[in-house]
Order: C-alpha cells, then structure tokens, then sequence
DNA sequence: AGCGCTTACCCAATCGATTGGGTAAGCTTC
DNA sequence: GAAGCTTACCCAATCGATTGGGTAAGCGCT
C-alpha cells in the first residue's frame, strides 16, 4: 500500500492495461449501476478490478466524464451575500444534500446586485452547471425569464418569485405570528420595519403582519410601515423615522433580526427601555437573537432545511418532474424584548 | 437518460465549419495570447472568428480545455463553516481575487472536524482542483504534511501552521494590542477567553496578550488563562469559569467576538455592568462589535484582504515562485465595553 | 531561376471516460 | 450436430479543446 507520490492521477487506462483487460471493461464495472455492471465481467474479473482501484486510489476524472457525458454535477448557488448568517446557513444545508446525490455545490456572491447577479450566472453557465440554485431573486425583474427562456434548470431559495420554484420559509406566515403575538400582549399602536421592497421575504413578512394585523380588528396606517435596508444601520435609520413620524409605537416588528437590533439601538438611544416601552420581534432568530441583553424575540426559520429543499427541487427538475414550491412552517421565539 | 433538447453549446468546431477554416486556427485566435494568436491567422480572418464568436455567444467548455491542458482554473477552499462572518467574508475576498485572475472558487465547510476535513480535501483533489485554501488547520496534526507530500499546492488562511504559507491577521500583534490598551487603562487583574488551543488564532492572540502583559509588568496567572469554544456558549462558560475562580478581573480579552458577547452575558448575570465593573476585549470587529447597548472594543484584521492575500499566495505556489506567508496588520477599536 | 523566409493556415494526436455495437467461446436444446 | 443463447469481453467513435509539427503559396533577393 504504497501511495505514489502524485506523479500522474491513475486512469482508467492504467487500471485496464494493469489487469489486462479493456479499459471499458473497467469503466462499467466501476462506474455502472449493478445490472449493466454484471453484464460487463465476470464476479472474479470485477473483484479484481475493484480491488486495483481501491489499492491504487483511483479516482475518476470528473473533467473527462462531463465532457462525454454533458452532466458536471455541480449545482450553482447564487446569493447575495455569504457574510448574510442566513444564507451562509442555507448554504450549508444545500451542500450537505448536494453532496449526499453526489453533486457539488458551487457558491457566488452578487451583492445583491441584478447586474451582478447576470454576471454571475453567466459564469455559472459558462462552468457547465447542472442546475442553479437563486438566492437573489428580486420581484422587479432579474434574470429569470431568461433563464426560463433558455430552459436553464433552476429553483429559486429564500425569496420566491411567483411563477417560479422555489423554497422559502412561509414568511406570510411568519408575519401573521409576530402579529397574534403582539395583539395578544395588548399591543395596539406598532410600526413594521419592512426591509428592501425587491425581496420577497420583505414584502411577505409585512403583508402577513400587516393583513392578520387588520384582520383582528388592528390599525396600521401606511407610514408606520417603513422600508430599509437589511442591516444594523437600515433598522437603525428605520426606526429614527418612525420615532420623527408621530407617537411612539409600543411595538416594531422588523422582518430582520439585524434591523431589529439596530432599532433596538435607536430606541436605547431615545431613552426607552426595549420591552417595557416598546417591543422588538425580529426575524430569522440568528444565533445572536438570543444573546442580546434583552433578548430579542424573532421568528425562527428552518433556514437549513430549506436549503436541503431547494437541492430536492432542483434534482426533481433535473429528472424532468414537475415541481411545486415549497414553504416550510416558521415558529415565533418569544424573549424579554417582548414578553 | 433525459431527453435535454435544449440547445446545445456552440463549440469551436461549429465556428471552423462555419467559416471554412480549421478548429485549430479558431481556438488560437481565441484563446492565445497576442504573440502566437498572432502567427495564427490574418489580422482578417482573426476579426471574422471573434465577430462571429460574439454574435453566437461562444464559451469555451471548461471540462474539455481541463481535460487538455490539466488546469481547472478551480481553486479549492475549505473552512470550518462558512456561517462563521469571519470565514465567509474572507472567501468574500477569495472569491473576488480568484475571479479577477481568471479563477473560481469552490467551497466547502468542514465543520473543523479532521476527518471531515480530510474528506473534503480529496473531494477537491477529486473534482481536481489546481490548488487549496485551507482555513481549518488544527495545530495538532492535519492534513498538510499529507498534502506537502503529494506536492499539491495548497496556503493556509487565517489560522498559520509552522512550516506552511499562509495569510493571516498577525494575531500575537492583535493580543499585544489588546493587553496594551487594558494596561493602558489601568486594569491589573486581567483574565484571557483563550479560544480553542487547536487553532493558531486563538494560541497566538492569547500568547500576543500574555507577553505583551507581563512584558509591562503585569501579572498573570495560568488559571485565568481559560480555554474555550469560540462561539457565545463557549464565552459564557469560560466567564462562569473565571469569576468562580478568584477575584473578579477588572478587564476580560476574548480572542473571539462572540466568546467576548457570551462573556458579556454572564458579566451581566452576575450583575456586574460591562465597562465600569469590568472591561471586555474582543477580536474581529465583526460588525454587531459596534451595535451592542455595551459597544464592544475588538481588535480588528482585515478579513478580505487576508481572502485576497491568500488567493496572491496560491497563484505564486501554481507558479512554482517560493513564497513567504502574509500576516495583516490589526488595529484596536476601542469602545465603550473598555472605555 | 533558385533559395530561403514568412505568412496563414491545416493535420492529427491527445487528454480520460463512456457506450453502442460487435464477437468468440461455451453451453443448451432438439 | 447445428441453431440459438449466454457469458465475458473487446473495439472504436465520441465529447471539445489544445498544440507540435507540418506545408503550400507568395515574396525578396541574388
């Protein structure tokens, strides 16, 4: 067991001239599925085969295969930011699933950034993926028609966009529990931190919170609705206008824990005690979340297990099955920030 | 077996047979640098082959110039978890210098486990990629010397291993920053979050602190000196540890952000006011440091331009130059958690 | 006219694996 | 004992691009 010293990988090739035998010999029974594999040799031909291979180490060449077989097995991510906890986490369920149906994953940032995010895809493209997963999809148009169009075998993550696959979190949904949870704590008088007006998961947080909101009988004008940025600095600036626009709410719902943590600056700032004066829920219950010195309450999303989702749609795509988006259940986390 | 109708990829071929000439003559117009494109073909016909390459949208197969020419133009990187901000943004930073010098990247997480590691490195090899960024190396043992002797080109990243390139925050620099500035401010009665004594991060940034400190005079005993997991958990236990052991310190360096968050808990816990009863260091500045109700000081490295270092390092290794590992200045952001 | 040189190409092998289509030898079966 | 079927393989084309080595035509020069 004598490992070479990485002169030149082992190839097919070798392994046949090795044993005697032709080299596509060697290529069914290693590379086949069982029933075209015992076609292929003899029960002692394909033990000896599997036997060079594994004491050599063989390892296929996955550039060769493609190119004859046109698959690559890589799958494409695109998201806007990989420093996004969320879509970090995403990622690492897509690569765990990618990886256990034998594909790879391979992941780009497009800062969220629709030029960017054609560029990226192009590259992706131009690598031969199998399929993409998007992660920054926006409602006002991206590339997805286009992708459509050339038949490019794609889901969407995290955002959805309707007429599209996709796997999110029910972020209706998750809107609709921040609003029975601030209802029932007797809240009357809240502003939502709405984030970007492009992402799905902005615009869906809010009109879950907004519609069940109205539906038990609750007032939300349209000003206490304020769209910002995703970060720290966006929720920070979000609740100043919310804070300038009249009286202060008794509670804020931001469709993001780090917008809800940079409100919850701004209330500190302005002299009230978050929970007491006003309540805080946030959303994603980033690991952070709950260690705030007043935990902040957010509504947690299976973050990981839509990525494993988004791998299960795509592959079904790539089989050429029909598909149906997927939205997984949120639950609501309740702390000090508004217990 | 899939019917994939869809259009398939214009090829150098179907350029040639289109302008009557041989592929051979294309593929050096194209892909050639000026000198020998320009012994290929008239200035005339080379403009006929780019135009029509333009107007089809020809892009090369990677798979089959990989197979070729023995390059994937792939660099391989592997991290603990990509859910780590300070991984992900260094790979931010990979990624960008990778693109810019015609490369990609390719990720994956280990988990910072050594066997998870050392199959996700032969995953790389296995997809071929021409070289590896490894940010997980454990100072006990790993995959490198395996990897050295295989002769596969690899740096390290954020954390060193003696006897191997690597891009790193000078880390002895960043903990020497550290206990300066709590001399600085008077404390005596210091106690170090130590982080996990396999990575050279959190070995260096502890002993930086430790020498620096007695250096100027100061005392410090080995027991508060505590090792730790380096997320808010890990923080918090190694706070509980210390303020059982003794005394209280008047000052806490964490060598990691969220170990110095998770201390912050505890120091509250215990009813003690950050800042005033006790100071609190911590490093990365990653950037919920500054949005605390406590802000926190941190040392600060320079994460993506590590990534981008590291990316300079490996291309110099694929050029066979020698090279000499990078370690990036920090600086100290001082707050209000040591103000 | 003949020689050498340049220009502008073409030719064919090659990278490693896959796969539809052989075929020779041995065994059944009648 | 011949047709027919299995078994256990082999053969060769192919995927798309690269690259060392041609070569024919044209030109300058003597």
């Amino acid at each position: 067991m004598d490992n070479n010293t990485s002169e030149r990988a082992v190839t097919l090739k070798d392994l046949a001239r090795e044993l005697g035998i032709h080299p596509s010999t060697v290529s069914r029974v290693l590379h086949s599925d069982a029933e075209s594999a015992r076609g292929a040799a003899s029960e002692a031909t394909a033990q000896r085969i599997r036997e060079l291979a594994a004491e050599v180490g063989y390892s296929p060449d996955p550039q060769a295969t493609s190119l004859r077989t046109r698959r690559t097995k890589l799958l494409g991510v695109v998201v806007p930011r990989l420093s996004d906890l969320v879509l970090a986490i995403m990622y690492e369920g897509i690569e765990e699933a990618a990886a256990r149906i034998g594909y790879s994953a391979f992941v780009t940032n497009s800062r969220d950034d629709v030029d960017e995010q054609r560029r990226k895809v192009e590259m992706m493209l131009a690598r031969r993926v199998d399929g993409l997963i998007i992660g920054d999809s926006h409602l006002d148009g991206d590339v997805l028609p286009d992708l459509k169009r050339r038949a490019i075998p794609f889901v969407l993550i995290n955002r959805r966009h309707p007429g599209f696959p996709s796997a999110t979190c029910d972020d209706t949904r998750g809107g609709e529990l921040a609003a029975e949870h601030l209802w029932d704590k007797g809240h009357r008088r809240v502003s939502v931190i709405a984030g970007e007006p492009y992402a799905s998961t902005a615009v869906d947080r809010t009109s879950g919170f907004v519609g069940r909101w109205r539906a038990l009988g609750g007032d939300i004008t349209d000003d206490s609705i304020v769209w910002s940025r995703f970060d720290t600095q966006g929720g920070r600036e979000a609740a100043e206008k919310i804070l300038a626009a009249g009286p202060a709410p008794t509670a804020i719902f931001a469709v993001n824990d780090f917008a809800a943590i940079g409100a919850m600056g701004t209330l500190r700032t302005h002299g009230m005690i978050v929970g007491p004066d006003c309540a805080v829920v946030g959303y994603n219950d980033t690991s952070l979340a709950a260690e705030l010195p007043i935990p902040l309450s957010s509504v947690r999303s299976p973050m990981a297990e839509i990525g494993r989702s988004a791998v299960r749609l795509l592959q079904d795509t790539l089989r050429g099955k029909p598909v149906e988006s997927v939205r997984l259940e949120p639950t609501l986390q309740v702390r000090e920030s508004s217990a």
